[in-house]
Formats: C-alpha cells, sequence, structure tokens
DNA sequence: GCCTCAAAGATTGTATCCAATATCCAATCC
DNA sequence: GGATTGGATATTGGATACAATCTTTGAGGC
C-alpha cells in the first residue's frame, strides 16, 4: 500500500538498468491496481517521481505498450489498458487450451526434481497469499505454473503464456482482493501437482483445465458485477 | 486495397508518426532477409539512413524487440534475433493448435460476405506470389488466415496469431526464396476457402492442420540444410 | 610469442532543449 | 443562447549534447 508522497520525493531504485528497474516498478503499479483502467501516465510525472528524464519512461511505456499494459496514442499519451470482458474470458480460455498441451508434453519428460521444485515454488506461493504479499503471489503463480511446463521444451510456447498472464493478472489481483474464491484455486493447485506427481497426463490434463476455466468463470464473473456497477 | 470509401463522412488523414514509418520499413527490412540472423543493428547507421535522430529509432527497436524480431542487451545493442529451428518447428505446430481452434469458431459465424472478402484476398495473394512481390506477399498471407478467423470474434487469440506469423514469417520468406514448395500451400488455401464455404468444419480443420504443419516441416527441413550448409 | 592492461574509439544511455500537437477556455459571430 | 474560432497552456515528439559503458588495439612485461 504506496502512500501519497509530496511530488519531491524519489521513488528510491537502485539496481540495474535505469529502465528495467522502472519498468519493473511500474508495471507492479499496474498490476496492483494504483493506476486504474483508462488511467493516463503522464511522462513528466513518472519521471519526476523516479527522479529520471522522461526518456527512460519513454521507453519503459514502450515496452509496457508491448505487453499490452498500457495503451498509446501520438501526441496523447499513454493510458492503462482495460480489457473488456469478453477478452478476458477468452484469455483464459486460450490459457486452457495452450496450458493443457503444454501440460501433456511436460509430464512426459518430467523429473521427479521438476515436481519437487514445483512443490517447492507452491509452497512459497501459498505463504504469499496467506501473508496478502500480491507482488510476490502474481510472481509466484506464475512461477508454479512456469515450472510444470518447463520440461515440455517449448520456450516459444511458454513466452506467449506469460505475456497472456502478464495481461490478465491485474484482474485476477482485483478479483483476490474482493473474493477468497482462490481457496479453491490452492486445492486444485495441490491436487495437479499430485496427479503429475503420478505421471497422469489425462487427470491432470483435466484438472489443470477445470483449475484455468474456474478461475476464469468466478473472476469473470465478478469483473462484469464490478464493470455494471461503476457505470 | 479497397478504395471504396464513401466520398462523403470524415476525410481519413494518414496521421503517421515517424517511428510507424520507419518500423515499418525496419521490419520489411528484417522480414526480407537485408538484415541476416544475428545482424547487428546500429541506432547511429539507422538513424542516418533515415535522415533522423536515434531517438525515434530506439523506439522501433524496442518494439521491434517487444514483437520478438530483435534482441537488445544494455550497452550492447540489438541484434536481429536468431530462432533455433526447434522453435521454428514449435510455432508452427503452436499455429496449428490455435488456429484449428479459431476456424472452428469462426465457421460457426461465418457470412457468405465473410467468404467472398477472403477469396478476394486470396486473389491478391496469388498474384502478389507470382510476381515476386514477397512484402505483399507475406502481409496478404496474414491477411488471408486472418479473414478466415476474424468471424470467431476472439481479437486477443488473433493477436497471439498476429505475433508469431510476424516472428516465423522471415523464415517462410527466406525458404520461398529457395523452393517452390508453396504452390502447395496455393491448393491448400482454395481448398481450406472451399470448405469454410460448405461450412464443413471437421474437414476444413483437417485440411487446415495439414496446411500448417505441412509448410512447417517443410521449411524446418530446408532451413535444417540451409543452417548446416552455413556452420 | 603470448598475456595483461590501459587508453582510445565506438556505441549506447540519459538529460535537456526546442518543436509539434492536443486540450481547454474565453471571446466572437450567427 | 449555441456553435465556432482563436489563443493560452499542457503534454508529447524529436534533436542535440553529454555521460556511461563496452570493445578494440597496441604497448609493455613475462
Amino acid at each position: 500500500m504506496t502512500m501519497l508522497e509530496p511530488p519531491s520525493e524519489r521513488r528510491e531504485i537502485e539496481r540495474r538498468s535505469l529502465p528495467e528497474d522502472i519498468r519493473e516498478s511500474l508495471q507492479e503499479r499496474i498490476l496492483s491496481g494504483e493506476f486504474r483502467d483508462g488511467e493516463a501516465l503522464v511522462q513528466d510525472v513518472l519521471a519526476e517521481e523516479y527522479g529520471v528524464s522522461r526518456m527512460p519512461v519513454r521507453e519503459v511505456l514502450r515496452q509496457l505498450e508491448a505487453c499490452g499494459l498500457v495503451s498509446m496514442q501520438t501526441h496523447k499519451g499513454a493510458v492503462v489498458t482495460s480489457i473488456p470482458t469478453e477478452q478476458v474470458e477468452e484469455l483464459f480460455e486460450l490459457r486452457a487450451l495452450l496450458e493443457a498441451d503444454m501440460l501433456v508434453r511436460a509430464i512426459r519428460r518430467m523429473t521427479d526434481g521438476d515436481i519437487e521444485e514445483a512443490r517447492g515454488v507452491l509452497a512459497e506461493l501459498e505463504h504469499s497469499y496467506r501473508r496478502g504479499d500480491m507482488a510476490s503471489w502474481g510472481r509466484l503463480n506464475w512461477e508454479f505454473h512456469r515450472r510444470l511446463y518447463l520440461p515440455a521444451g517449448r520456450p516459444q510456447t511458454l513466452a506467449v503464456l506469460h505475456g497472456i498472464n502478464l495481461r490478465v493478472e491485474r484482474y485476477i489481483r482485483l478479483h483476490l482482493l474482493m473474493t477468497d474464491g482462490l481457496d479453491t484455486a490452492e486445492r486444485e493447485h495441490r491436487e495437479i501437482l499430485r496427479l503429475c506427481a503420478l505421471r497422469d497426463a489425462e487427470a491432470a490434463v483435466a484438472y489443470l483445465k477445470l483449475h484455468i476455466l474456474d478461475a476464469g468463470r468466478t473472476l469473470v464473473a465478478a469483473l462484469r458485477q464490478e464493470r455494471a456497477r461503476a457505470s
């Protein structure tokens, strides 16, 4: 939860390259909901906050545009992208299709070590969920799914899935803040991992699809409600 | 390229920005093979060529990075991305999976008008192929597939497919220059369209998958040979 | 001869300045 | 009064200047 800071204060960042850091920060601020759908991202304001010139900020905005998190128009600036509810639904169906295919391929080549690592990530994931650390939750949720698919040896598909995950994460988090529907997700995560350990591809994939489409349905319903209320 | 807009109404002024123009040009130069795999793209050189400063060039490079056409490293610059053969293969399999799903959904809602428009695009496509106009061919090949899937009403999936298409187009063109394997593709295009017109989803999808995987296999074989020779 | 290392050149990264464009608001005209 | 237009202000786009970093090269030492 970030407080409103006077414009003179700078947001502290001091790690790797400037755009990388700014990008990570700005991305998190969008995903966390600090910036709402359709909200304008003014270069000058952001540059001031980060204590840099507008140049790196512009690059970051371009990158976020490419990820689909913001959309830009010439001479009009950048706004946080708003995905229509039907398209959020579409993205979850797309995930189901792709991740099911991935898991089938992955299970064939999965080692016990892979399973063990995924189990470790899952533990962290559950921990961050209980602590309400949503930034970590988002990262770890992706990491868990990623671990499951990594043995498939399909980097391109994985990259596509990463992009999709990024685009819907904001809405997932919004959902998490309003409901506790993700207790179900936790059970499903464990069950999927158990079925993977048994190398039962068919059951695991069925469960995975259920998991994704379930989360999608719940989310879309909540989103519809939220958006109807807002308008 | 329809110029059949009503003479009244709004006059659409092409408000193209500098980066947009440069991007289109640079993208085409990469896809055409003017820049090879792994070749460095020096900002100064490109800026000089286009008669602009490095700033818009940088933005373009960032965008192309997001598309996966170039990869950048801080303080090291941009190079044309080289996709390993196995990953090219993966991308074609991914296309098959996604486009099959799309076509099933699209056929249900396809109107005769849609078919007619696709037929028009296909005619242009074949024309550009015979003329050896590869830039147009690339655009129209995507446009044809896009038309087939548009009725599905799945913009997000379409965007993903567009990205995939962009990444493999370079290798497709390379292949086109070396073989005449795309005569087959032409027959397949027509057959797919015919089956769509009959609303025979099952047969159309089967043919589509064949079309994509076939083109993929031929391409991958050629690519492997080419790369073995080069090394 | 080969390795080390430092300095020069090349290239990218960032800041600052100016230009182009959009937005907003008040004045004007019908 | 409402619509339109002109100008003031805010914001973005692009060019230039400078700083940071990588790469190359060559001189010196072993």
